[in-house]
DNA sequence: ACAATAATGTTATATCATAACATTTATTTT
DNA sequence: AAAATAAATGTTATGATATAACATTATTGT
């Protein structure tokens, strides 16, 4: 993992978030829900839906199906307290859940190591304004973005 | 279709393109990688592999198994002769197999429209080196990059 | 023609995701 | 608090995408 930071507090910080935005939104964070976003935040890589029955049924013994883990994961992903890496079938938390609305568009930029897998959002409106600007020139209207460069990660260049 | 284009010339011209890239390479384009791509290209959305197995078995009188389709469509996305749409599971072609090497990066830029599914293919090296710039804050060394944004094209938009 | 290599065929199965309906849990109304 | 309603989760089955492993056929170089 890339640790430039306090994970746990990183953790902490991410579940405070959700709970508020529920609030808000007059929506449920449901236990199940709590669960999900928090082993996607404790692996901090993004992790398939599989994976997550998988540790739902070790470390929160909760042995649930398919189903059930994708309902959690859509209802995330319509907050967009997760978004779904499309490269890697996976899902991963989202840093800053208002941070990406950009002009009317959904914005959804990532950095994934090919090696330690660790996996950075980026938030940049000034990238989300020039990708605006190419498709323009094809008078093409916007509406979702996503961008998902592969390569490697600070650390593992300096550990090659 | 976005038929701003001569449909029949854009076909000619890949396959042509196609057949000179494998000489080059000298690797083979064989009746089966031959016939993927030019059903890929005659439809000129992004197709899925099974979609692909379906149309081989009607046009081309070749019912064929999964693994064989997606051995093709290996060996084209190899030679870059086409690219994977990873938001929609699908392949399209690609307009100019040289053209996306940028500073040792691979780019694959699309515009998507969520209407007509026509999918365009963007070239844009300045795109490419704003993309290495934002990552580069973050000591970040891309390989591949992949951006997808959906909307609507121009067409679909005066439609609408 | 023969050996070596490459491509395709075949069977089985892995992996990712959702439809349809039953049950349980939470919330609201009375 | 009990009943009615709505929301969430459970359950079963299946759809959709993709690959592993090994057999056979076609192509190439000698």
């Amino acid at each position: 993992m890339n640790d430039c930071h306090d994970h746990q507090h990183c953790i902490d910080d991410a579940l405070q978030v959700a709970h508020r935005i529920c609030k808000q939104q007059d929506v449920r964070l449901t236990s199940l829900r709590e669960q999900v976003l928090l082993l996607i935040w404790q692996n901090h890589k993004p992790l398939g839906a599989y994976t997550l029955m998988d540790m739902l049924a070790e470390s929160a013994q909760r042995r649930v199906a398919p189903p059930t883990v994708y309902r959690a994961l859509e209802f995330l992903l319509a907050l967009k307290l997760i978004h779904r890496i499309n490269s890697l079938n996976a899902y991963i938390g989202c840093t800053s859940p208002q941070a990406h609305q950009t002009a009317g568009q959904q914005t959804n930029y990532f950095l994934i190591c090919n090696q330690c897998h660790d996996t950075r959002e980026i938030i940049d409106p000034s990238l989300a304004e020039k990708i605006v600007a190419v498709g323009a020139t094809d008078g093409f209207s916007p509406q979702q973005q996503w961008l998902e460069v592969t390569g490697l990660c600070q650390q593992c260049q300096v550990n090659a």
